[in-house]
DNA sequence: GGAGGCGGTATCCCGAAGGATACCGCTATA
DNA sequence: TATAGCGGTATCCTTCGGGATACCGCCTCC
């Protein structure tokens, strides 16, 4: 990746860089999870996300607006109906995301086998 | 993605939630994509990372450490050397890594396309 | 006409992440 | 013997991401 000439590896790390700066704090990624599901009315993101406060929500939506990955549009039902749904460009995350969501998984396995483990070395 | 059940769309945000955890941060995935060049002593890190200062690394590595992705070796030349080096635990975050180093290539472009066409627009 | 849902906003607050700067003891090298 | 590199630590300070709680106006449905 990294391997060649100094030259790329300033690349990498700047074209990394770029990428975490885009999709920075806890919660951007997972509202996308979340839109990746369809289309979502801000409570419903809400209650999907747990833990997430309206004034976070909120303001992750905003920024994930600015960046296009998600497009808030209004139905002029009554009473007037607001839903948050991802933009084509958005998919260009879903590589990063699934590569995340699989790594998580396979994290939480790796961690549970050295928990016992290291359970199963303190009764020896 | 998320796209079939209810539960499944729940275990996608918990994995992806889970990831994030470890991998938080500006600073962790920077130092992986250098040292994914190979060992490097503490201020060649230091050095190929802009901006970051050596509190900053010196607590990155420790994390990085602990969550087994980074192992610190000593070689008692004179003067003592120290160098890190990723374990071969990190190769798990490859796809992570290489997703968004891709992914921050693209954007870039993507702002820069946007950008021309914003001016473009303004002349007109 | 009260309860409850919707789409948020307002206010207050805190802790951790991170920046700035300086400096340490040690060693080699000139 | 002074300068420079190494591998960091110490101290101080600021920012801001994010939590807690409350509440708003509007609407519908009971």
């Amino acid at each position: 990746m990294c391997a060649t000439s100094r030259e790329e590896c300033n690349n990498s790390v700047n074209a990394v860089r770029d990428a975490l700066y885009v999709l920075n704090g806890k919660w951007k990624l997972l509202v996308i999870v979340v839109l990746s599901d369809g289309p979502k009315r801000f409570k419903e993101i809400e209650r999907a996300i747990e833990g997430i406060t309206p004034k976070v929500l909120s303001k992750e939506l905003r920024d994930l607006e600015l960046n296009e990955f998600v497009e808030r549009k209004v139905y002029d039902a009554v009473p007037v109906q607001i839903s948050y749904e991802l933009t084509p460009y958005s998919d260009s995350l879903k590589e990063i995301i699934g590569a995340l969501r699989v790594w998580g998984e396979q994290h939480k396995k790796y961690l549970l086998k050295k928990h016992k483990q290291q359970r199963a070395a303190m009764q020896s």
